[in-house]
DNA sequence: TGCTATACTTACCCAAAGGATAGTGTAAAA
DNA sequence: TTTTACACTATCCTTTGGGTAAGTATAGCA
């Protein structure tokens, strides 16, 4: 995603702008494009589900988690839960005993965000019926055409 | 992603849990289910980034909004809009001209939005240091295994 | 006459996401 | 002795994401 692994696209939209591009403001190009990376890895749909349980219920084992967060397979809960332990949003403890027993759970940072996300939650439940709404008339609309 | 469209896996894990499910607390399945579609649509990272550009920017036209999305296709920007069209993000107004001119512009749902994305925006940038030195830390320590 | 600008659309292609299924290791319960 | 619980891996396979390139329509400018 650096500037200089753009091709032809790229170099076209950027030989459009002015010749020398003053640098705006207060602005950092690598935190822009570190924030834009970890707002990639971390609006995905399972980290804030997962984020959101964890916040509501506190430490849990795998099993339970897996049947807290609806519809996701064992596979992408793995991967989802070693992605956020390897972001520091979760710590994940092991009790050598067999049956094995691994437990999740949120860290500061993991807590902070859920947090965060809240506000997007509420503005989801509060948005719904327009949202329908406004999927309604644009598919109907488009039918007309 | 409807309870009956699950097979096995879905089936063992509702069978794990006692008989009678009684209903917790408040809690509305139906949408909880719509909240979290919503979320997987619209935490996507180029809705995210053109809802920070519009909402900081204003109305702006489509070359324009290529310009300021770094790194983003004109395909996947043609399409994005589109859904947040079709989500009653933003408006899409097409003035009869030519060359054709269109603008985008946020409503008020795609503004209340961006404003509740903002905290999100806020940790990222707080907890960026935080999450390399996390990061660093769990790549290495499994270099030790 | 031909080029340019704008906002796309279409076709093609590859890589990554992610679902389903099966397998693993071990102690304790049946 | 077989089964079960737990927390995974590994494999296969389909779907989706997303990039590149080329095409489109047309008024105005050179």
């Amino acid at each position: 995603m650096h500037k200089f692994s753009m091709l032809d696209q790229e170099q076209i939209k950027k030989a459009k702008l002015a010749p020398a591009p003053p640098p705006p403001e207060e602005f950092d190009p690598r935190l822009e494009a570190f924030v834009n990376e970890l707002i990639g890895r971390v609006a995905d749909k399972w980290t804030m589900v997962i984020l959101d349980v964890l916040a509501e219920q506190g430490e849990m084992r795998f099993t339970r988690l897996w049947e807290m967060v609806e519809g996701i397979s064992q596979k992408m809960l793995t991967k989802t839960v070693r992605q956020m332990e390897r972001d520091g949003l979760l710590t994940r403890t092991v009790h050598p005993v067999v049956p094995p027993k691994v437990e999740y759970k949120l860290t500061e940072a993991g807590l902070s965000l859920s947090a965060a996300f809240c506000g997007v939650w509420l503005w989801a439940a509060e948005h719904q019926e327009q949202v329908e709404e406004a999927r309604r008339k644009f598919d109907e609309s488009l039918g007309k055409v």
